[in-house]
DNA sequence: GCTAGTTTGTGAACGAATTCACAAGGCTCG
DNA sequence: CGAGCCTTGTGAATTCGTTCACAAACTAGC
């Protein structure tokens, strides 16, 4: 019998690769959830995840035993340990930097309540759009960001301003505290250790379409 | 002697990261390009994209012998041979599916057309938007879609909708025989295998930041 | 309760990507 | 023009991630 637990996973470090398929596993197994599937083979989680049977097996024994032999895994009980195992059992508290169109985007997109990612604040330096609101959360003055963190504690902190700012708002971000961070702006940000920082960056992925294009048998 | 040219380069599979780094460093050289630098070394580019120097230099090898024993690289040398391996010396046409907060902050985001990629068209299903512009750009109607790719040659699409419709849009696009898409639906999708589909998702970068603050020692 | 049929969990094998380490080449300065 | 100093380019070693393959565990049907 499998003797792992949660705590193993802080021991062995787990690969990033596993952590984004385990997104995806979690996204399947709601739909499932919602059409009223009780079990699921790791080989339908593959098929719909575009990997293989024997990764999604791997990918979930770093963490626990989760399914039964023969059978497969009970789509609730998975559902809650993915939850689990990714953070998503409780509220995180976010604030977005910059109110400009993907501010405003990220404000709006659903997903984000839906998941547990509180946005508290949308911050800005343009004194036209402080004091307004974006999809009922306040705009305010990047001035007060500071002492506003000190008081409410976000855990995350999202940049969507442009390039040129970034690294100076993110070494802010990383003065008050905070350890995890997405990045919009189409800029490499470096960081101490402790702080995560991931990118979303578009034009990246643009280019590597342009490579694939330019680069095809 | 180097004997390397860009043809080996579609012989070897190259490794999606390195194409991501190329991109890294790409931006770098620019900067350097407008501050006036003339060469730059493995190792300052290294430091500037948080890799290494070794790093560096195996991504480049891919593609030729750029720089010179003792004194690095020439930067507009290597700009110019980057922008040629990544396909970046032409002008690639976009079409945007989707014409809701993300398809908007796409079609003004000004890095685009910067480098390349013009945006021909904006399509949506909403009566209440086609026939209006984004930041110039017409917005279709999407029954428009097929006849309008066959005459325009789009090379790229991006699909900027919400999850529910996104794979019969991906259907849509592939049927018009265009070989590149970029993803902005938090869903995964299915291709086949002549179709390269980026995807940014934003709802699996917070859960990897989710998990990161987790699972902190 | 035995047999046939599934599907998990996981070491071991494999393959891919990164890092090491160093010879080769080129520049500078005396 | 030779010595000293850099920095590249690249095989070899290593590390990391994926795939294979199979014993173990479970169900169902007879």
């Amino acid at each position: 019998m499998n003797e792992f637990t949660r705590l193993d996973a802080i021991v062995k470090r787990i690969a990033e690769s596993t952590v984004r398929r385990l997104s995806i596993y979690l996204r399947f197994l709601e739909e499932f959830e919602v059409r009223g599937s009780t079990t699921v083979s790791s080989e339908e989680l593959a098929r719909r995840g575009g990997t293989t049977s024997a990764q999604v097996r791997k990918d979930l024994s770093f963490f626990g035993s989760f399914g039964k032999r023969g059978l497969g895994y009970s789509v609730p009980e998975l559902s809650t340990a993915l939850r689990e195992i990714l953070g998503l059992g409780r509220e995180w508290r976010v604030v977005i930097i910059g109110a400009g169109k993907i501010g405003a985007a990220l404000a709006q997109y659903r997903g984000f309540r839906q998941r547990g990612f509180n946005i508290l604040a949308v911050y800005d330096s343009n004194p036209e759009k402080v004091g307004r609101t974006l999809e009922g959360i306040e705009i305010r003055d990047m001035s007060r960001f500071e002492s506003d963190v000190e008081r409410e504690r976000p855990e995350i902190a999202v940049i969507a301003i442009p390039g040129e700012g970034a690294q100076e708002v993110l070494d802010r971000i990383v003065r008050t505290g905070i350890k995890a961070v997405l990045n919009f702006a189409p800029v490499q940000l470096h960081a101490p250790a402790d702080v995560t920082v991931k990118a979303v960056n578009m034009a990246m992925e643009l280019e590597g379409l342009s490579f694939a294009l330019s680069n095809r048998d």
